[in-house]
This record gives C-alpha cells, structure tokens and sequence, in this order.
DNA sequence: GGGCTTCTTCTACGTGTCGTAGAACTGTAC
DNA sequence: GTACAGTTCTACGACACGTAGAAGAAGCCC
C-alpha cells in the first residue's frame, strides 16, 4: 500500500473536504498560502492518479475528485492494516478494547443491523 | 506517523514472530538469504528503534524487541487510521460492513464482554 | 485561421528516507 | 592487556516527494 507525503496528504483532504470535482487552479488557490505553481499541483495530482487515490474528468480544465470518501478510504485501510494483523481476532479484540462508549454502541447497532 | 521500508517491515515480522528478545547476530541468521552484514542489521534496528517500534535491553549482546505485540500495533494503527477519517462512524460503519460473518460474531462477543 | 492565453504534460532538481555497509570505537574474556 | 565480538558513526546510492520550468496542446477572440 502506498503512503503519501504531507502535500499529497492535504490535497487530499482538500478533495475529500471538497464538493465536488475541483480543478487544479481551484485546487491552488485552496492552497494559496504555500504559494505553490500551478504545475506543482498538477504533478502531485497526477502522482496521486498514478496511486489511484485520484481519477479525474475529460473536461477541458480537468476536474479531480477522490476515488473514494475519505471514509471509505480509512475503511479500507483498516481491513487492510487487520490483514497484515497475523491473528486478526486478537488484533480485533484490541481494537474493540479501544473504541469509546458511543462508538462501542454504534458498532453494536451496526452489527446488528447487517 | 512514521511509515516503515521494505527491510524495516521485515525486521519487524520476525521480531513478532520470535518468542523473545532476539539479538543482531540472531536476526541475521533468520535473514540470512539477504546475505546482509551484521551493521545493516544493526543500522535498520537502531532506525526502528528512533521509530519507537522497538526497544532494546541493557545487556552485552543487544536484545532487541518490538514494542507492542503485532496485534496491539494493528490495533493502534487502526484507530489512527480512524482518527484521521473525518465521520468516525461512517468509517465504522464501512469497517464493519467489510468484515466477514465470523469476525462480526466475534466482534458482538467482544462488544458484549466488555 | 493566427496569435494570445490557459491548461496539461514532460523533465528535472534538491532533499529526505531507506537499504546497504565500511570504519571506528567499546566492552568482554581469557 | 590484547584479541575478538559487538556497537555506534558515517556515508553513499536509489528512490519518493516537493517543487517548478519548458514544451506542447486546446480554447478564444478578432
């Protein structure tokens, strides 16, 4: 699984945060105290296509948007972190024991829901 | 947080999968296809250590073992990862949609253990 | 349609991290 | 107290990431 760096890490939160499809100028101005080109953000967009955290549009001025939400990725990031766990039930038993009240509730009407 | 390299994660999986402290000369050995020197060992356990991943003792050959348990270390990285989500419950809820039959059984067991 | 402007892609460079290990230092054992 | 094993220091090449200029492509106005 790739990591990011610390800019890729803020556009991406800038897309999450985001409402829709946001184009690099769009994106830079969000950014603007970094001061940062414009081929800067376009790069760093384009690395994060390259990762697949970033699909983009055939607009004329591309439009970027995640590939998924922001919790969609930290779900996915958690079964993948419980598969490199080695006893996974351990490792699930741990993190339960870590969960707060409300989230523990929450996490039973989920369960139960399914 | 500190994310590791292809060697460090190694290092760490034996470590976890050892049943002690484990010295230098002793986890070379168990990577001994690597055929790596005794200081890159040594380099890649004083990096993991900065890391806060793994502790040594005070003896005269160095034993070196991971901080936390492989499952514990899961466990915190998938709460940071949870922390990092925005709509925690959100991320709970596609977490727990991911998870297979006998991990939500387990998951309620917990859950009403605790 | 030819030029100006804007957007996109290509290429590159500096810095930091990681894999790698030699050199230098330190402690241990006889 | 000397030889050897173990530890720390220092370094270097490769690659990722932040950064951006140069070059190419597309749209726009007259």
């Amino acid at each position: 699984m790739a990591s990011l760096g610390e800019l890729e890490r803020t556009v991406m939160d800038r897309l999450w945060s985001a409402s829709g499809p946001v184009s690099a100028a769009e994106l830079r101005e969000g950014l603007a105290d970094r001061g940062l080109a414009l081929t800067t953000v376009h790069t760093v967009l384009t690395r994060l296509e390259q990762k697949g955290f970033v699909v983009h549009d055939e607009a004329r001025p591309r439009r970027f948007r995640p590939r998924a939400t922001r919790e969609e990725h930290a779900a996915e990031l958690m079964h993948e972190v419980l598969g490199q766990a080695g006893d996974r039930q351990a490792a699930l038993a741990r993190f339960v024991g870590g969960v707060d009240a409300d989230e523990a509730r929450l996490l039973r009407e989920l369960l139960d829901r399914g």
